[in-house]
DNA sequence: TCCAAACAGGACCCAAGAGGTCCAGTATGC
DNA sequence: GCATACTGGACCTCTTGGGTCCTGTTTGGA
C-alpha cells in the first residue's frame, strides 16, 4: 500500500490527455476516454471532481467540454492528489486536523510522521504534468538527512 | 490519502515501544500493549507479522516474549511497511509486479510514477526505527530534481 | 422552437480490504 | 500438570474504493 486511489491515478492520466500543443483545448469526456481507453462514465466522475476543485474548467452544451484552467507546468501531481482524495496524510495524525487518535500528545512517532509526510508532500508538489507527460521524468534525488550526524 | 495503514502505524509504535536500554530484550504482548495504548489483541496481530517477516524474533511459553532481531537503527520504516503490508507501491504499476492495467506500455504516466515511488521508497530506508524515537527526526531534503532546468 | 450534445449531481451497487476480536492449538518453565 | 505466551486461522463488521446509471440543466444550432 502507501498508495494513490486508481480516481487519482486516472485523473493524472485524463490530465495527461489534456495536455497537448495548445496547453488550454477543450476536450470532450467521451474524447478523453477513447483517448485514455479509460470508461467514459469513470472519466466523467473523475473530470467532474476536478471541474469542482478547479484543475479543470468545464462548459456544458453543444461544443462543451473540459479544458485546463492553468498551464500544465503549474499543476502539480500533489494537487491532483489532494483535489481527488484530500490532504496528503501518511498516517492519520500526520495532516494538519487533530484530535484524530487516543494516542496524541504521548504517540512517540507522532511528529516524525508529521516530517516524512511533509518530505514526501513536497516532493510531489516538484512533479507536475508537464513533467508527466515526458516520456522520462528527470531522475530524482531522494530524501536526505540534515542536521545530524548520519548512522 | 496516500496513507499507511493503521496496522502498519501500529507496528512502528509497536516497535518503537521495543527499543530501550538494552535493545533485545523480551517483551510479551501485554506488556507492549500496556505501554502503547493499543488493544493487547491487535499488539499479538502486529507481532505476529512482524515475526513471521523476521523483524522480531518470538519465544514461546512462561517468560517468552518478542524481542527485535536486530539493532533499531538497522530497521528502516520502508521495511516495516514492507513487511506489514507488502511492497510499498504507489501505483499499481509502480511496483515490479507487472500486468496489473491494461494500458500497460502504452500509459503515459507509467515510468514517472516508478521513479517517484523509487524516491518515496528511498526515503522511507533512510529513516531508522532509532530516529522514529527520537523526539525530533532530523530534518528531511524533499526530493529535488536533477538533470534538466528546474521551472 | 425544438432537439441533440455535453456537463452536473446524485443515487446506487458490488467487491475488496481495513480493522479488529476470538478461539483452539502448541511450546515452555515451574 | 498448570499457567503463561506465542501461533494460526476463522470470523465479523464497516468503510471505501471503484464503477454504473439516471435524471436534470445548459447550450448551440437547425
Amino acid at each position: 500500500m502507501l498508495r494513490i486511489t486508481k480516481l487519482t491515478d486516472y485523473a493524472v492520466i485524463v490530465l495527461s490527455g489534456m495536455v497537448d500543443a495548445q496547453a488550454v483545448a477543450s476536450h470532450t469526456a467521451r474524447d478523453l476516454s477513447e483517448k485514455t481507453k479509460i470508461p467514459q462514465p469513470t472519466v466523467s466522475k473523475v473530470l467532474k471532481v476536478l471541474a469542482r476543485r478547479g484543475l479543470v474548467r468545464s462548459e456544458r452544451g453543444k461544443n462543451g467540454g473540459y479544458r485546463l484552467s492553468r498551464g500544465p507546468e503549474t499543476i502539480t501531481v500533489a494537487e491532483v492528489i489532494d483535489a481527488v482524495e484530500g490532504p496528503i496524510a501518511v498516517t492519520e495524525c500526520s495532516s494538519e486536523g487533530r484530535g484524530c487518535c487516543e494516542l496524541e500528545g504521548h504517540c512517540p512517532t507522532e511528529t516524525n510522521w508529521v516530517r516524512i509526510n511533509d518530505a514526501i508532500k513536497q516532493a510531489l508538489r516538484g512533479v507536475t504534468l508537464a513533467d508527466m507527460v515526458r516520456p522520462n521524468l528527470p531522475v530524482l534525488i531522494p530524501l536526505r538527512r540534515l542536521g545530524v550526524a548520519e548512522g
